[in-house]
DNA sequence: GCGTTGCGAAACTCAACCGTATCGAAATAT
DNA sequence: ATATTTCGATACGGTTGAGTTTCGCAACGC
């Protein structure tokens, strides 16, 4: 009765290609950062793309929903740093790194897993926000609370609906337009002075 | 030459059934309202549950897309009456209908087609939004602009980022909690109140 | 009655993809 | 060297659904 638990050189065979599982995984991410939905994305075609036999992925993921949920784990999400003196400031900075990201693709459609196929893929869903959404919650909460605390704003501030106001609106702006062309590039400064005015003491 | 252009009686055979063109496309809405999405949405199954046969949609209907797209002008949106003496009051029967809704599966999974599948269908994208976002918008931006014009809100206020803001925060709130037993229900108030007061003179 | 057209049902071909199995080659530990 | 495991490739049976065709019957105008 060998023990499996601990040990380095647990391999008795050939150990298995990380470059494989690399190629798998943005092989994944790319096709869903394309368009294309979770329901659409076939094993073969991933193989096919990452240029790897379909057992290479058999062999570690059972299912689909597993692959693409380590594939979204793999995904960095960059937090702007909000450091300024000012709330505004930092609510502007906030906001203009979201309309930022809506001109990439990938975060794109990223975003539209997170919201759409969240109904028939709970799991997938709830890994998203805890990798992408979460963190940002915390740094706006912690810029809004901050503001609060210093008198900035009022002390009767609902930080909560602060923060549905201020993402909502850019969320709606960005995703709900009929005409995405004519966004104002002034926007996040337009949308931070009419929410935080009703905010201020 | 004939001309085909007008007339009533221009069948010569049997005429198409308006119940089965009806059957057809419920069975279209309630396989998307119970969450199928459009790329597992089948002719096959659409036809089983209709009671009809596939010939009888491909007679009508060139491909899938084309049936979704007529299946969802179909959909009715009532739109709450705004009439209310406040912006306030008014505000908050919108943004509560927005509340009941999204306990409603059917529009949630509506809401999602036009959320998700926006990038991969375009058309159907677009039916949707006239068809259903267009006319509540215009509800909301009379309701501000008349606030507006009244006096009860101030002359500089911006409508559009106002509405976003509405808007957005209630979605905001009901498609990207982490938790969405928790909603209070008082959630229309808060956001109305804490939103409008950085509108008012 | 007759020609025409729509109807539901069923059968068909064709393609995609699933998940498994098998293969020879390659990579590693002993 | 040998045993073991992974590799990519390929093939396999099975399922699903698209889109077409055929069939016998029903509904309509004339």
């Amino acid at each position: 009765m060998v023990t499996e638990e601990m040990g380095a050189a647990r391999a008795p065979g050939r150990p298995r290609s990380e470059k494989a599982e690399k190629a798998i995984v943005d092989a994944a991410i790319d096709m869903i950062a394309e368009g294309t939905g979770v329901a659409e994305l076939s094993i073969e075609a991933i193989a096919a793309r990452a240029g790897v036999g379909k057992t290479t992925i058999y062999r570690r993921w059972s299912n689909k929903e597993d692959l693409v949920v380590d594939a979204l784990a793999t995904l960095k999400a960059p937090i702007p740093v909000l450091d300024a003196a000012s709330v505004r400031e930092n609510v502007v900075r906030y906001l203009g790194s979201m309309q930022q990201e809506t001109h990439h693709r990938r975060t794109r459609c990223i975003m539209n897993i997170a919201l759409s196929e969240s109904e028939r893929y709970p799991h997938l869903a709830e890994r998203f926000r805890e990798i992408a959404i979460k963190p940002r919650r915390e740094a706006l909460r912690s810029v809004i609370q901050r503001g609060v605390d210093s008198g900035e704003l009022r002390a009767d501030v609902d930080v909560e609906v602060a923060m549905a106001a201020l993402t909502g609106a850019m969320l709606f702006f960005t995703k709900w337009r009929d005409n995405e062309d004519d966004l104002p590039l002034d926007l996040p400064e337009r949308i931070a002075d009419q929410i935080l005015t009703g905010l201020r003491p």
